[in-house]
DNA sequence: TGTATCGTTTAACAGTGTTAAATAATTTTA
DNA sequence: TAAAATTATTTAACACTGTTAAACGATACA
């Protein structure tokens, strides 16, 4: 009975629907707005009915998750594919991965667990800008004689910040790495930066 | 009247009492356990005197990030003060600044936008690891005619890892930066790294 | 003692994820 | 075609969330 081909292809279609309803939703207006109602609002259902596709929320999340990480390596391969060095593969898997984190910032958030409501706030707060400072001093310092411009420093600083945050935000939501990996990975990157710094 | 000193200082202690029992419940059962009625019970009061002492949910988290940063500082101060070669001191800064983030781990997740829950699950797909794999090889490649350990590997694609993933978390939750100064910082972390590969 | 103020709680509202039961629609069987 | 069985969908409910308004209790002031 070709109905039942007719049926399971709806129902997948409704599967692939509840993904699309909720990155929608969630691209409007954050994934605080992420609801099981609203996704059944945005499909011409009510709510219980999603459970019959995913078994719960977090289900949907996943496969959002999966969703994001095909699309990742599918662009990390395109990139790679343009070009014949390794050197200049590697640049050019990183800068797609980079672009990657911006075209699909939603998908990007829940893959690696960015959040962005709660420093909405924090941008608000002064005290948020004292670890900055302490650290800006310092750089500037370390490149006397030479008097850094606002905007080298600025390279500095968050050249080191990121490579820092970078590790420390991985290893919260991996927990992969060993600590002497770690230290290696912070070691060779700081003291690889300040030596840049001082020529 | 002494009396009105006395209540003022009860109305301090308890509006720092619920930032204590806040932080021990995320402490103890993560972000998400966090509501307004577990912290009424650990006060030993109802739901609404919270709203006495904090405007809302938010108010709350606000003020913790704000002792976040006031901590981190002085942290990084103290590192400072330890020694007195700039080099040494940044170097001691954020050792500081990576030793907070482990020791003052929710504090640092609320400051800096960094969720735990949502990649709990993402360990678990195996898509997660392709965009690793992918440009694992290449890094493998650039490395030769010399044969890398997996260490050795490990930890040129972390450190690239980290320092592309911060400069992103960076953006995503600050957009401070301007587009020329991210692909400042980019392209020197990026070749930098790639030169140091290479020999 | 009566009244006003303050501290605190109870009750409620709108929202969340999720489940069980009731209903509507469809298909299968007699 | 009519009845039965199965499936699709919804309604109602539960326990929870943040938050507010009203009621209650105690305390201080006249």
């Amino acid at each position: 009975m070709a109905s039942k081909d007719r049926i399971l292809r709806l129902k997948e279609e409704t599967r692939c629907n509840i993904l699309d309803a909720s990155l929608k939703i969630v691209k409007e207006g954050g994934w605080d707005a992420l609801s099981m109602r609203k996704i059944a609002d945005e499909i011409e259902y009510t709510a219980p009915i999603i459970y019959e596709y995913y078994s719960n929320k977090g289900a949907i999340l996943l496969e959002l998750t999966r969703k994001g990480f095909l699309l990742l390596s599918k662009k990390l391969e395109e990139a790679k594919a343009k070009h014949r060095l390794p050197a200049k593969q590697l640049e050019a898997m990183w800068l797609a991965y980079w672009d990657f984190a911006f075209a699909e910032k939603e998908l990007y958030q829940v893959m690696y667990g960015v959040e962005t409501t709660c420093c909405e706030m924090a941008k608000k707060l002064p005290e948020s800008e004292m670890p900055m400072d302490l650290i800006w001093d310092v750089i500037v310092e370390l490149m006397l004689p030479h008097v850094g411009t606002e905007e080298e420093v600025c390279i500095k600083y968050y050249t080191f910040w990121s490579v820092i945050h970078g590790l420390i935000s991985i290893n919260m939501v991996n927990r992969g790495n060993t600590d002497e990996t770690n230290q290696e990975v912070l070691k060779t990157a700081i003291t690889g930066i300040i030596r840049s710094i001082k020529g």
